[in-house]
DNA sequence: CGATCTTACGGGATTCGTAAACATA
DNA sequence: TATGTTTACGAATCCCGTAAGATCG
């Protein structure tokens, strides 16, 4: 035999009212019903845990010892229960975000106040990381949506949106290459270039496509940071290549960025999730929000 | 429709073992049952807990976020269980107990000291108090027995044991008193006393007593702590009447006590619990050891 | 095909409500 | 006698186990 919610609101209740009758007319049973509930629940924890004659119900010290503790059980499940089913509705809950540091600046800030103007009581995590530890959370399930960068072939994720970030090409106010119709690898090359560092996707991204244009990059300068970058090329250094949806290009007033043509320059960018788990509520409104966010066509389109 | 024990059982129990089978087998229960548990589970909650197909089953984020508050809520609800059951076999629990400060200090050590020998688990809870107080605070339940003087004639109160407590009269040692085969008012009347102070119930029994003799008590001396009467004594200024179980006496070498014969001289002592209201079981135990420790005969029988 | 979850259904246990009995002030 | 708890019993509900179905690797 094993103690029951049932008896244990029956229990309080009575506790409460002082009196079997009220308490079962709370508690939307009959008198009798909730006599033989107390009398199981007693016959369990083998104690006397009400005195009761004709006239006069109370609780035994062992059952007033015991009230707070059941007490407090009923009010924690009753809040877990509460909390879920808001969640459940969408009302209320936490959307957990992995993303690419260039998208955590950017987009995804006026996005998230997009939606938490419609969904006050949403919380947002958002963990600004690189492309494959993106992956990984998403993954491990520490996330319930990651934006990454690069190609996703891997069975555990579930590709919701895809798009292209193109790359786009940062200089001075007044710089000749403003002027070009068409920015493309081979104009590039005619300038010195600010490059990012050799352990970021834009470099790598960088990399290939002057690669496969048979060219060489004219690397003037590295930087590590998308910020240190900027402040070279407003410095004169040269010019220096970033994502067009980096946050940093707009910081410094006498610099302009174009899109850079060349569909090489262009990177994939994935809205996943975990494949098979369903996303909670909130999240997947976010998701489709994201999406809307992220037209195809917010990059150069490659073939 | 209602969360349930066996829900939260269940779904905690899938959780932890990442499947159904599993999970049945340790539930005792075939696994289509479990699987109808989780489903009104799920369906009351209107969530999705667990993310299954015929091959993998995992939690959803909201289940994820959602077990550590069912978990927490099994454990508490467990460790009440538990506590009560112990409680109600007489393992543990808490003795509490008001009494006059005469027996705390005296017979109520020795006794707890003993049950406690037998009985480790169980804790007390001694407030020692003036008679007044012992009635309200067994009336209140705020105690589960009481030791009280004094006539009893309250009908929210049960006495469980009546005895008498002789007044004993302390002379230093040598003193003529010591010799007389039976002290009553009579012989007291031929000497000083130190007194207790009027508030006490001592004095009032001593009061009662000459005037019923008629007599007057030759005051040498007033005190309000029997200690401080024991040292007046002990000092020469007279003699003084005092509980027979008062610890004072024995705290001077030089000093001895006797019971006074007359039976104006003894006190009704009473062990009483709250009517109508089952004990807690080491309460009842010990209620019995401490009436095996205050026997009819402990001081003089009135008529 | 084999392991695993889901659905369907009949049998059994639990729980309910009504009615009558019982107890106390 | 009036109020309030307990007992008794038939009915409704809930829950379980078995068997068959569905699904994925």
């Amino acid at each position: 035999m094993d103690v029951n919610l049932r008896q244990v609101r029956a229990f309080v209740t009575v506790a409460q009212t002082g009196s079997f009758t009220r308490a079962a007319a709370l508690l939307n049973l009959s008198q009798p019903a909730l006599t033989v509930q107390i009398r199981r629940l007693e016959e369990t924890l083998e104690a006397r845990l009400i005195d009761r004659d004709s006239r006069n119900v109370g609780l035994t010290r062992l059952g007033r010892d015991l009230l707070p503790g059941f007490r407090r059980v009923l009010d924690d499940l009753d809040a877990v229960v509460r909390d879920t089913r808001e969640r459940a509705a969408g009302r209320t809950g936490i959307v957990r975000v992995a993303t690419l540091p260039s998208f955590a600046a950017s987009l995804l800030p006026d996005v998230i106040a997009g939606f938490r103007a419609a969904h006050p009581r949403v919380a947002f995590q958002v963990r600004d990381v690189i492309a494959q530890r993106v992956l990984d959370l998403v993954r491990d399930e520490a996330v319930d949506l990651g934006i990454v960068g690069g190609a996703v072939a891997d069975q555990a994720v579930e590709v919701l949106h895809a798009t292209w970030d193109a790359l786009h090409v940062v200089h001075p106010v007044g710089h000749p290459i403003g002027a070009v119709p068409r920015v493309t690898v081979e104009i590039l090359s005619a300038y010195p270039l600010v490059l990012m560092d050799g352990a970021t996707s834009v470099r790598a991204i960088v990399d290939a496509a002057f690669l496969a244009a048979g060219r060489r990059p004219n690397a003037a300068c590295e930087a590590t940071y998308m910020m240190t970058a900027v402040g070279m090329v407003r410095a004169g250094l040269g010019l220096t290549i970033l994502p067009g949806s980096a946050r940093e290009i707009q910081a410094e007033p006498g610099l302009r960025s174009r899109p850079i043509a060349d569909p090489g320059f262009a990177r994939p960018v994935s809205l996943i999730k975990k494949a098979g788990r369903t996303l909670p509520v909130v999240s997947a409104q976010f998701s489709g929000v994201l999406r809307g966010a992220m037209p195809p066509g917010a990059g150069t389109q490659p073939p």
